[in-house]
DNA sequence: GTGCGCAATGTAAACGTTTCCAAGGGATAT
DNA sequence: ATATCCCTTGGAAACGTTTACATTGCGCAC
């Protein structure tokens, strides 16, 4: 039998309202009897029981995150993220992960529904239509990654653009004249930016060079078959720059088996900075993202909502990315 | 305004016991009112309280993981694995990561008090001790990879010992006559398990092999270390086995800048099959672990517990795993 | 026809909190 | 001395469910 603050009570000689208020550090309790209680309370292990809390006061103390079915490195950087700051303000975390299409996603959201305070989206299957039918009004939530612009969500984003702009006016700054881009998936948000990155850098750094842009859709193998791609013919650009970091790795491979050496013959470059980044021959460079930062600023904007719930939404800022320089761009 | 459990009642025209009953299923309402009472609710988009539900039924249909700060890739696996099961029974998943300490885990384990109704505990902080402190009687548990050998909870381990013992073999079996092991932190209960079973395997299959112990702590430096130390004076062994592959990439490292060559050289193996494991070159021979696996079967056994809190436990099978082989141990 | 049993439904208590409102009591101003 | 106010405390309602128990109505056996 689990304790509850009537046996504090009983054993403080209080009624239940001064436990509760002892407890919750209102103001108007003597300091003789909030000490009293409190020790009462420590002794006998006493702990709130949450969802008769919840009942009432209508919080959960919880954040849910939906996410999708992602990769590794990047999913529990994020999470790590959002826990740290989640802890620092005393608030738990529901992850619901693993979600491969819109459907298991809203199931999902709709099951998360009265269990959390606020929510915490990063899914390429979710838009503005989906959230107006699945999440509740009164729910705050703060979308990642997402294309959404509507003032009615919270939108957070990597500045996936400014990044992509800063890696090509590096390959450009360390004498490749020209520069090729391995794209994502065309419906990606991310891709998108990135590749947007690379056309106004070349634009505006290298106005004469050609612009010239494979198709891949972030996974190795794509970037293996871009690499052989451009590798053929022996007419291969100085550098290239892939969209990610798996698709520089399959590239990487395409080249040296095409016999071309990196840095020397061609430079390559990623984005995302992987593990695996550091570890390939030569070490790739690529656009560091500050994922735990992102999931952490994220928690921080719900918890905020949560707290002014009227408040008017800020422009969300997006999230610098830093320029990882390593032997594949042949710059030092 | 939410709607609640009384709206559908008075819609339906029925009591509120009839719409509990109607929508849990219970055997004693008619087809008819079922009916009735189902689509209404479904209208009316009612949607049970979580939180006044959980207050009668001691329920939460909630789990909590615990889980220390770990390594990117085993930890999104293990959620991965953990979240799928917990979303087949109907179960949310209530994560706390990145506990340093003891203390930390202590009080996110205390946080977690009634709010789940089982919790799955990965944590080398943990002992018998601790969790007889801060885990409430009540709360079914289950310990992953712990040394713990206590009837009184259930613990799941990876079989460390028989992937080494396999992975042993096979490079012995390769025609590698002496074969050294690269060992992890000692207190660390997965480390000692490999070092065991590479032991064993020595003793088993190549009695009169000397058997050769470089002491590591599963970092990458302490494997560049053990690298250096094994090629100093040309006198290294035909194949080390590093106990993890973050030590094996290190040691390669080592081996590399000493003008040993890998495999023709001497052969090398790690424990994991981290994603990094495919990428170094030589590509890493390694023993792969199924942590999704791992995670799943932990949440099957504590909804076990759950469900039947006083069956007794039965022993906890281990994890099976299974060698890899890549370029790095020469066989094929 | 009466009584009995069973199936379907309703009534209300219970879960453990928070918080509104009332009440007690001491200090201060009149 | 009395009225007033404020500070501390207590009583009780409310939150939205589930479920034990009561009630109703109906069919069936006697």
């Amino acid at each position: 039998m689990a304790v509850t603050i009537r046996d504090v009570a009983r054993e403080a000689r209080v009624s239940v309202a001064s436990v509760s208020r002892a407890l919750n550090g209102h103001t108007s309790v003597t300091d003789e009897t909030r000490q009293r209680i409190t020790s009462i309370a420590a002794r006998l292990r006493y702990v709130p029981h949450s969802a008769a809390r919840s009942l009432i006061t209508k919080r959960t103390q919880t954040i849910g995150a939906l996410l999708p079915d992602l990769y590794g490195e990047f999913f529990s950087e994020l999470i790590r993220g959002i826990d740290l700051a989640a802890r620092a303000r005393g608030l738990h975390l529901l992850v619901s992960s693993s979600h491969g299409d819109t459907d298991e996603a809203a199931t999902a959201l709709r099951a998360m529904q009265g269990r959390v305070d606020g929510m915490l989206i990063l899914s390429p299957h979710v838009d503005a239509a989906f959230l107006r039918a699945n999440l509740p009004e009164s729910t705050p939530a703060v979308l990642l990654n997402s294309a959404l612009k509507s003032p009615q969500f919270d939108v957070l984003n990597i500045d996936n653009y400014g990044g992509a702009h800063a890696m090509t006016r590096h390959l450009l700054d360390a004498g490749h004249t020209s520069v090729a881009f391995i794209s994502g998936p065309e419906d990606n948000f991310d891709a998108q930016q990135r590749e947007r990155g690379y056309r106004e850098a070349m634009t505006a750094f290298a106005p004469k060079a050609a612009v010239k842009v494979v198709k891949g859709d972030f996974s190795e193998d794509s970037g293996y078959a871009a690499g052989r791609a451009l590798a053929k013919g022996g007419k291969s650009p100085r550098a290239v720059f892939a969209a990610n970091d798996m698709m520089a790795v399959g590239c990487l491979r395409a080249f040296t088996e095409a016999g071309l050496s990196v840095p020397q013959d061609v430079a390559l470059a990623g984005f995302d900075d992987i593990p695996i980044a550091r570890y390939v021959t030569p070490a790739l460079t690529t656009v560091r993202v500050r994922i735990a930062d992102l999931g952490r600023n994220a928690l921080e904007r719900v918890a905020i909502a949560i707290e002014k719930p009227n408040q008017q939404r800020r422009a969300a800022p997006t999230l610098a990315c830093e320029v990882v320089v390593r032997a594949s761009s042949g710059g030092h």
